[in-house]
RNA sequence: GGUCGCGUAGCUCAGCUGGAUAGAGCAUCUGCCUUCUAAGCAGACGGUCAUAGGUUCGAAUCCUAUCGCGAUCACCA
């Protein structure tokens, strides 16, 4: 971005003295590969503004700007000024980011804080493939706004209350016999869904029974045994019951062991959590401000709604007729409770699927109504399904990938591919257990943050996922090869500046650089870490045919040599900080 | 049915606010390991950008309609 606000700026300055109008608009763009030149001006969009042909203003552009030491030469094609750089522009930029191991981050830290909510699950079951997208693009969008200098708080809403609890509860009365997570040596969040599924295989049974004696099917649904008795648990919770909530809080806690040791191995975290049975009364007081406003209307059961059809949605309960609390009653609760724990934030990231788009346009336009200044910065990342090949995930038919076991098999295969390469010989089992667990979490978190969070991903976990060709594993590859040719030479890089004519693969490499702080700014504007994913991948493909093509250790002595030894460490800088926003490390070995 | 999202090579995906002959990887073929890591490099093959209109100097990109896929239309969360 650098190079190209360089000229930029001489453009618009040439623009000016010129024509002596200031330019609407202008256009640049790297030059195709098979024209000479470095940056392209698109001049049909000056046309209709200055009145003359295309070639004629690329003329005059173009003889201005060659008389000024940015630019070296220029040719025209058919509306098209591609402009040749001045190596200085690529020099000074190199050098002055040369040796920042944070390039690509801005240091300073801005007042205002945002907060981000990911993952959110329930705890009646353990986290799967669904949530691992959900985890990685939450994570993520963090680490992205954090290069951007902000302060940001990552945080989690958990769904700890309800009738699925319950039912967790219910069959570990039943069945549990005392057992406990380390009785049994299973992790806590798969004890407790077990459990879960043991309900329903009751459950279920009940009902078949109930039907065959002559109960209707929805009556046989409601009225099953196990089912009342894990109703009345949860009215029996609601009201405080000391031995229910005892045991909800003894159960739960299983679960949030199980959950920790997934985001632990995972690799994400939070700063604080919230929890629905914390949260789930918060908004009533709201209902009746904006019922002053006028925002909401009270129907004459009691319920109060909001007349969004004005704004082409449709009319939105926020309070049942008995006075309690709906889903978007307590978000709207939660999202000002948050801003008043946290008064420095003034944007929030929401990590929802896509089947609740709507919900969260309505609650961010409710909010508006109502009038809080920050609700003009929140924003719903919404992202679709992971689908298997055998359609959607289902826990009921066992379709489901859980998140332990997928992340266990990426690591076995990482392993695997790593023991028939013998590249890793001589290392402890410790060093290579992190480095296969580097490659292959990489593998899977690359794999699903490359795609757009709007697009459905279909993952087959037969052919599981690549570790060739647009994966972390060929970026990580790049970056331990350029480590070992650090290890390997033995003089002190100098401090000096360089200057000195670039090659063009050279030129290639600086103006990718160049490109990073541009698009982390791009990720985060358009909510996408795929942005960062595909951009380091250039990068790679780009150093690749570099270091191919240009050996760089024959005779380091040189000065020639030693300059691109310094950009293979700059691309080292920069592949690393790219992969750290995407939450994928790296290795010096592989 | 209403609303929202998606549709790009056989497969998986890029393509930023409209710009030059639409790009990668996988798969299939052809070359490249006595020198720094072949998880790599160089090349070939492969396209009616779902379809039809429109906007303009110029459309995969913007608008409209149609088709296909998905999501959503609960006093569930």
């Amino acid at each position: 971005m650098y190079i190209q606000e360089i000229i930029k700026n001489s453009i618009t300055d040439a623009f000016e003295n010129i024509f002596q109008t200031k330019p609407n608009n202008i256009e640049l763009q790297q030059t195709k590969k098979e024209f000479e030149g470095d940056v392209t001006l698109v001049v049909f969009s000056l046309v209709k503004e200055l009145k003359m042909n295309p070639k004629e203003i690329a003329e005059k552009i173009g003889d201005y700007l060659v008389q000024s030491s940015s630019v070296k030469s220029y040719n025209i094609v058919s509306g098209f000024l591609n402009l040749s750089i001045a190596d200085r522009h690529y020099l000074d930029f190199f050098n002055s980011v040369k040796d920042n191991l944070d390039y690509g981050y801005i240091n300073s830290i801005s007042n205002d804080a945002i907060m981000i909510e990911y993952s959110s699950p329930n705890t009646n079951k353990p986290l799967h493939l669904g949530h691992i997208r959900n985890n990685l693009l939450g994570h993520s969008m963090a680490e992205i706004y954090k290069a951007l200098g902000k302060k940001v708080y990552k945080t989690q809403i958990i769904n700890d209350r309800g009738i699925h609890i319950c039912k967790s509860m219910i069959a570990w009365l039943d069945y549990g016999d005392d057992e406990t997570p380390l009785s049994t040596n299973i992790k806590g969040d798969k004890f407790v869904g077990d459990y879960y599924i043991k309900f329903d295989e009751i459950y279920k049974k009940e009902v078949e029974e109930l039907i065959k004696g002559g109960a209707a099917k929805d009556k046989a649904k409601q009225n099953a045994p196990i089912f009342l008795r894990a109703k009345e648990m949860l009215i029996k919770w609601e009201s405080g019951d000391k031995e229910v909530v005892g045991l909800w809080k003894k159960m739960n806690g299983w679960v949030y062991e199980g959950f920790e040791e997934t985001y632990k191995n995972l690799g994400v975290d939070f700063d604080n959590y919230y929890y629905e049975s914390d949260t789930y009364l918060l908004g009533k007081k709201f209902i009746s401000s904006g019922l002053k406003l006028g925002v909401f209307y009270k129907k004459d059961d009691g319920s109060v709604w909001c007349d969004l059809t004005e704004d082409g949605l449709d009319e939105k309960i926020v309070l049942r007729a008995d006075g309690t609390a709906v889903y978007m009653t307590q978000d709207i609760g939660t999202a000002v409770q948050r801003v008043e724990d946290y008064p420095e934030i003034n944007s929030m990231v929401y990590t929802v699927g896509n089947e609740q788009d709507y919900h969260f346009k309505v609650l961010f336009l409710i909010l508006k109504k109502l009038g809080f200044s920050w609700s003009k910065n929140l924003f719903h990342l919404s992202y679709a399904m992971v689908d298997l090949p055998t359609g959607k995930m289902k826990s009921r038919e066992g379709t489901v990938v859980d998140a332990d076991d997928l992340m266990l098999e990426m690591t076995r295969t990482a392993k695997e591919i790593s023991k028939n390469l013998g590249k890793l010989d001589g290392l402890s089992e410790n060093e290579k257990n992190n480095i296969y667990k580097t490659v292959g979490l990489g593998a899977l978190k690359y794999y699903i943050l490359k795609v757009d969070p709007k697009k459905r991903i279909l993952f087959n976990p037969k052919e599981s996922v690549d570790f060739q060709g647009n994966t972390a594993s060929f970026i990580q590859y790049s970056y331990a090869r350029i480590q070992s040719i650090l290890k390997g030479i033995n003089f002190e890089l100098s401090n000096d500046k360089y200057d000195r004519k670039l090659e063009d693969k050279e030129k290639d490499l600086i103006k990718q650089i160049d490109l990073f702080p541009s698009v982390i700014g791009g990720a985060a504007s358009s909510h996408n870490p795929a942005l960062i994913a595909n951009y380091v991948y250039d990068l790679v493909k780009i150093f690749n045919s570099f270091y191919q093509s240009l050996p760089i250790l024959k005779s380091a002595f040189e000065d020639k040599k030693t300059f691109r030894v310094e950009l293979s460490k700059l691309v080292g800088i920069t592949i690393k900080n790219a992969l750290s926003l995407l939450g994928i490390g790296v290795v010096d070995r592989m």
